[in-house]
RNA sequence: GUCCCGUUCGUCUAGUCAGGUCAGGACACCGGGUUUUCAUCCCGGCAACAGGGGUUCGAAUCCCCUACGGGACGCCA
């Protein structure tokens, strides 16, 4: 054991990268570097289910497109591997074996059926939902026996039952929470992969994790990682919790309020400094409150107690404004042209609009204006002009159906894009034309326009989402938008004729 | 509902730890100047210590209560 900082960043590879995520990397990033430590990048893929390689490599890429580097990790290695949870399950289950024979943990057999039976009951005489102790009483024989008989089993934490759970925030000083509100937690499921709480200790320890900077959302079951720490019989690491980024309404950012892909801002034509600036005023100012800093400034300077924790609100306005001054005062004009071209403005690009284009050009005069949704962030129109023909809130009903499908294509291309919209006719039992429609508008802000999917493919799979949810919100505040009511049908409707969403 | 965390201009925040310019900067907004327009740039303005109790000569700063906001309560992380 060092006495090294040693900081982490544990993201999940299940969508698209998070701003959220590039968030709590910076700052841990900042605090290793300040104090001559290392970040180590680890991928919490527990979830088999939600797990993509491809939203692993989405997730490296957008966080070195924002110029940030990590020491150890999945992609570049380290003393400390593997740095794929999914890599290391035998390590926790060695711990979570550990725990059944110290009597700290114990098998539970309940179905997930019973489990939401009892929530349900629970929530009904307002009580705090969490697990009855069913299978707390099993006799060894019992759990032999029905293990034999090959029933799906889960390892469920023990906690005490009395007294409560203290530890230290460095932000918020100390922290108690009682015992009784703390679930038994499952922490091995029945496919024999761990959860969060046990992957995350026995890496934080394995690791050599000695700062726990993540964000607010997980003081709650910080007390779950106490214990583990305590019946594990490892010292824990020191806790940070940062707060939260939050949508204009306050609430937790969330992609329906404001895009929170990474790739969106890049695909937006943002700058990947500004961005990381931008976010290191969040919640944070520099000693001196300069407001312009480069990543390295806020390392050198950075002190984690200078954290506010108030949840700041992600303002897209002002990282605008930071996003102008970077360009006029950081960049000369010739390298505002070259990443300029490097985004959209070169051959490559305008080598794909080419094609799709040319059928419809007399003159060059004709390319900038046909190509503009293509470049631009979100084209502008007026209500009367989405809805077209059909009553607003059926356009609000598809938008939504469609918003859901995109979400689950794996691949972005002409093809599969073409297919998603085919089977959304069928399903709705409308002609692809009457079904296009209202995308055509809300995609380029005309009715007419170049081939959809070929534009849909060129926009990318985050601006093509932002429009819709922008249209969405025009119609919604027109009075033409889905109301909670309607929403909950809508989306019963849709999991019986599409399956289940994965958002 | 229960628990936890939070609360300075509309927004990001300084000041809080070591009480004593009733509060500074930035975005947005408004006004003025430069500019053939617009934008940039410059100057000016608007605007906040959530409320109530204490402690103190004195509180944004310390303590308590209330309100409000957020988060957590999954075989998601």
């Amino acid at each position: 054991m060092t006495d090294q900082v040693r900081t982490r960043i544990a993201p999940s590879p299940t969508g698209a990268p998070h701003v959220g995520t590039a968030y709590m990397a910076l700052f841990n990033l900042a605090f290793a570097r300040k104090h001559g430590g290392r970040m180590v990048l680890r991928i919490e893929d527990t979830d088999q289910l939600r797990s993509t390689p491809e939203s692993e490599e989405a997730i490296l890429q957008a966080l070195s497109w924002m110029g940030m580097k990590w020491d150890e990790g999945p992609d570049c290695g380290g003393e400390f591997g593997p740095y794929r949870q999914s890599e290391r399950t035998a390590l926790y289950q060695a711990e979570a074996q550990r725990l059944l024979e110290q009597g700290n943990a114990y098998p539970c057999f309940c179905s997930s059926e019973r489990l939401d039976q009892v929530r349900k009951e629970q929530m009904a005489n307002k009580e705090t939902p969490r697990y009855d102790g069913h299978c707390l009483s099993l006799t060894p024989e019992e759990i032999e026996e029905r293990k034999n008989q090959n029933e799906p089993w889960v390892v469920r934490l023990k906690v005490p039952a009395e007294g409560e759970c203290r530890f230290t925030d460095e932000l918020r000083g100390e922290i108690s929470i009682e015992w009784t509100q703390i679930d038994h937690q499952v922490i091995q499921k029945s496919d024999g992969f761990p959860t969060y709480h046990l992957a995350n200790v026995v890496d934080d320890h394995l690791m050599e994790i000695s700062h726990v900077i993540r964000g607010e959302e997980w003081i709650s079951s910080t007390p779950k990682h106490v214990l583990l720490y305590e019946y594990l019989g490892w010292t824990p690491p020191s806790f940070a919790h940062l707060p939260l980024l939050r949508n204009p309404d306050k609430s937790k950012l969330s992609k329906r309020k404001n895009p929170t892909s990474i790739n969106y801002y890049q695909d937006a034509g943002f700058l990947p400094e500004a961005m990381l600036n931008y976010l290191g005023m969040m919640g944070y100012t520099l000693p001196d409150q300069r407001e312009i800093f480069s990543l390295d400034e806020l390392c050198e300077t950075f002190e984690i107690k200078r954290v506010s924790l108030g949840g700041p609100i992600f303002d897209v306005e002002k990282l605008k404004w930071l996003n102008g001054r970077y360009l006029r005062e950081k960049l000369s004009p010739e390298e505002v042209l070259q990443k300029l071209i490097d985004w959209k403005g070169g051959p490559d690009f305008f080598r794909k609009i080419i094609p799709l284009a040319l059928p419809r050009l007399e003159t060059f005069s004709d390319f900038f204006p046909i190509s503009q949704f293509l470049l631009n962030e979100s084209p502008v129109y007026p209500l009367e002009e989405l809805a077209g023909k059909q009553e607003p809130v059926e356009v609000a009903r598809i938008l939504k159906v469609a918003e859901w499908e995109l979400e689950k294509a794996s691949t972005w291309d002409r093809d599969s894009l073409s297919s998603i919209f085919q089977n959304l006719a069928e399903k709705e039992g409308k002609k692809l034309k009457e079904l296009l429609a209202p995308f055509f508008v809300c995609m380029t802000g005309s009715k007419v326009s170049l081939p959809l999917f070929d534009g849909m493919a060129l926009l990318g799979a985050d601006l093509t989402r932002t429009r819709i949810r922008k249209a969405l919100q025009l119609l919604s505040e027109n009075g033409a938008g889905l109301s909670k009511k309607g929403l909950k049908a809508l989306e019963k409707e849709y999991r019986q004729s599409y399956g289940n969403r994965i958002d």
